[in-house]
DNA sequence: TCATAAGCGAGACGGTACGTCTCGTCTTGGG
DNA sequence: CCCAAGACGAGACGTACCGTCTCGCTTATGA
């Protein structure tokens, strides 16, 4: 599906809809440019040229750059990092942590860094790094980290945005700053220790 | 001081020595445009024209304009934050974590967030940000962690770097993404959950 | 005319064929530079400046600046040595002889003689220097000279473009040179002894 | 001969005339870069890398980039085009021609082009161009040419300088302007017409 | 014999033009 | 009415070359 407009055949009545169709193409060509060689080397041309979709139709349904990266990347890592469900809290936050981590590592981790440095760089982004990224996995993260603050496994007053930000923080830290790494041990340590500021004694992970 | 090369005047006949003399112009005039303006407007032309070092010999001394600015952001803010020593260490690590936030919240920290960015964006750069902005501050960390690791008061096995981004990544990633604020309460809970993690219980700041 | 595209007023409908609005603005601010400072003066910054097209745009029309220059040169001088028919052809030639040397002897000489050299040194322009200049001057001594033959006064075999290398060949010459001076007699017997060898005999000008 | 200077070993005691053997150094570097890549490609900074001879040195010895390159090639062709004496002066000027246009025809040539051109686009370079290349030749020719005065086979008021631009500048037009050829008979009628305008009548080359 | 002066290599430097790249706006003309 | 197509102004980029300058070493000469 969303092959670039323009090929010859295929849909040729539906034409005036086109809204929609120019904003998914353009979508799909993006998440392909961005795995192939990266968010820095995506160009606004490049985007049109591989969806189809004209420069200024698309400066029509973005601000920019960076709100269009964030926007496919949202809709492609939707279900990137699923929180199970088992019951025991605990075990989820842990199991979630470490997809986390598993996360971070891959290639998919590096775009999720080159990202948010595009986020602070062009703060039009922000907004769509939020709704499309950030919101819905916080939204992910609330209702096991309330069963979890209802059986008293929280340390109190840590909200599920707090925790978030705590687990994650010091991985994307240290997957934007390249110091340091986030294989093996190394990654694992950061997890747990955040993991261990976030709960109540007894974790043990 | 550093006013621009080729004023009249003043030093004549150390010229030779000029690689210091356009290293630290290019620095001084780095520091002024990112006060005034902000990273994402400072251009090679601008500090060339602000520093009086042509273009070229910029280049040939950093690879990238990144690698300027942490150079020249690491030399200003290197004092920014001190390490107290009163003799007890983990005093000390609070009052260190709250100046953390204070100049995170601080019209430095968001330059801070802007380079960070930059050194996502350009690899050339991160080396410099290593060198000039994190190796220092996480040496001057290292003393008074062990101080404190000495006495009991760590988690087994947690080293100042570590240490250093556990701290320091709740509050960066909140920096990044522009959500949250770390204003008031908010940013003292990133700082008071992600110390928690860190040491052996009973710290509460 | 064509004063710099920006200027408000005027022309506001017929905005999409500016590839035609560009390209002569290109060339009418170089034929001014040209005058004004001469051809090693010219940058391509300055033709932008001068004529409110960018840089990108002008490397969209010509592969280099003396490609910009032979056209611009090549349209200016287009009627500056015309060819008389009075019927008699040997007068005609001598005539045209006469007028080329006043023209190498003039400021638009020098630029010639600069045009020609940037022509040696920027393979790319050449083709612009033939269509822009040395065709249309060839085209109009064709009928002329065949004129001249069929009344049998021209050498046996000296076709158009043969002539007229010869004619303007020592010209050059010393044009680029600097040695001698095409002044007075000096260029005067150039022409005239060139033109002896390509006439049959007793033309005696 | 004329390795670059500072290789070890070799002449040590002669250390202080060194001017002379920087001249050399730098005269033979330039003719070996002219010849591996075309005048355009030589700069001073190559120059300098080849011969071992600093800029600020060569720049004591020339005042710019075309006054070497026109000594050096002035020096390496000096004898290029030799004038024979059969005691025929007008076999000889025949001679003289028909290697003229062989020299032009060969890579000799197209570098003297390339010099010309360069003469005129740096008018402190045009002495030098006549002192080590012009002068010479127009002084080989002057014996020939007055002999044949003196048989009364020249057209009366014709000098040897003017002889030479007759019959130079139409192959030195082409060859600058790289249209039409100089091969067979086309560069054959050139130097035959011209020669034809510089005798008198019954040449027959 | 030593001091002074000159010639040189090395290469950093200011200046400037280059040709390329990307952004975001604009206009056209076809469906 | 919407859109692809793509020209355009703006201006930063990183490179290249020029011609000048200073250093520090070596050499030749004069005291």
């Amino acid at each position: 599906m969303d092959a670039p407009i323009g090929t010859p055949g295929a849909q040729k009545r539906p034409r005036h809809p086109r809204s929609a169709r120019a904003h998914n193409a353009v979508l799909t060509a993006t998440s392909a440019l961005m795995r192939e060689d990266g968010i820095p080397a995506i160009t606004i041309d490049r985007i049109a040229g591989r969806s189809g979709v004209s420069t200024a139709t698309i400066y029509k349904h973005w601000p920019c750059k960076a709100a269009i990266i964030a926007e496919a990347f949202g809709r492609d890592t939707a279900m990137a990092v699923e929180l199970p469900d088992t019951g025991r809290p605990i075990d989820d936050l842990v199991t979630y942590a470490a997809d986390l981590l598993t996360y971070y590592t891959s290639s998919e981790g590096a775009l999720f860094g080159q990202l948010l440095a595009a986020c602070a760089t062009e703060p039009q982004a922000a907004p769509y790094f939020h709704e499309f990224f950030l919101t819905p996995r916080r939204t992910a993260l609330e209702p096991c980290w309330e069963r979890a603050a209802e059986a008293g496994l929280t340390r109190p007053g840590v909200d599920a945005a707090t925790a978030t930000d705590v687990l994650m923080g010091p991985l994307v830290f240290r997957l934007l700053s390249g110091h340091g790494s986030l294989a093996h041990d190394e990654g694992r340590k950061l997890v747990e220790y955040a993991l261990h500021g976030l709960l109540t004694p007894a974790p043990q992970p």
